[in-house]
DNA sequence: GGGGTATGAAGAC
DNA sequence: TCTTCCTACCCCA
């Protein structure tokens, strides 16, 4: 259940266990065999990450796209178990097994292909992209910025859990349309998406609380969030604002749940 | 064992 | 805006 900061962790990953090794290919839930099959005993060649999405090239120029979606998930092992649960992909040396379960999207695609894919993915904040575009499309738009911020062409591998974050952080209202924010409302709230995923992909977990407010953040309860990181708002409703003591805020925002402070957040 | 939930997004209306 | 897809895990009985 990866915003970007994990796939591109997770590409990292593949490409230490696995570039320029002839891997094993298989997919013991069998939905993906044909194409495995493929490429059983061919070389990986590299994994790159996009966004949310994965593409993993191998030697002859074949490349399996991968979205995780909501429940998508890798196992990494430096062995080769039985099959459990459901294997759609799994990829193994002698030394190393990667298990995927779940994904949205698992398939072979050709060069082409992949060219139109990422022609449709926006600015990453961890691939330092230029939001130029982004920056003009939001200040334009008549969408609410809680919205804007889930738009993979706006902000590529920017989630629920960072979309929530960012905008507290900004003290921004998640309904504002894009065209009330100025334009340094906007690089302010990019440029802070750079540094939160950055350290989201070095420590693999989402840590958003500034230091002057971990006392407060540390005084939650212990079960409080199960996604592993310090937070402001996301998953915190009914809960004291760190900062205002303000309860936190849950509504439906287009079919996500949406966090935020009604105080700090006017 | 069943129901609800989840860090996502496409496609049908 | 709604439905659908994909899987595991948690809570409750």
């Amino acid at each position: 259940m990866p915003e970007g900061h994990v796939v591109h962790r997770q590409a990292r990953e593949l490409n230490k266990l696995f570039t320029d090794r002839i891997v094993e290919v298989s997919s013991p839930q069998g939905r993906f065999a044909k194409s495995a099959s493929v490429l059983n005993e061919t070389k990986f060649a590299k994994s790159r990450a996009y966004g949310k999405h994965l593409f993993i090239n191998f030697e002859h120029g074949e490349v399996i796209h991968i979205h995780l979606g909501l429940y998508g998930k890798w196992t990494f092992l430096n062995h080769t178990p039985e099959p459990v649960g459901l294997i759609r992909l799994q990829i193994s040396t002698p030394e190393s097994c990667a298990q995927l379960r779940g994904p949205n999207a698992c398939t072979l695609i050709s060069p082409a292909e992949v060219k139109t894919m990422r022609a449709k993915i926006g600015p990453d904040p961890i691939r330092r992209d230029d939001p130029s575009a982004a920056r003009e499309k939001v200040l334009a738009s008549s969408t609410p910025i809680g919205v804007l911020l889930m738009d993979q062409t706006l902000f590529a591998g920017v989630g629920n859990i960072y979309r929530a974050e960012a905008l507290f952080r900004a003290g921004i209202n998640p309904q504002i349309q894009g065209k009330e924010l100025t334009s340094k409302q906007f690089d302010l709230m990019w440029n802070d998406l750079v540094e939160l995923m950055k350290i989201g992909v070095r420590r693999g977990r989402i840590d958003t609380v500034r230091p002057e407010h971990m006392p407060q953040a540390m005084k939650r309860a212990p079960r409080e969030d199960r996604h592993g990181g310090e937070v402001y708002v996301y998953r915190r409703t009914g809960l004291p604002c760190f900062i205002c003591s303000s309860e936190i805020a849950e509504s439906d925002m287009r079919g996500r749940n949406l966090f935020w402070c009604p105080t700090c957040q006017k």
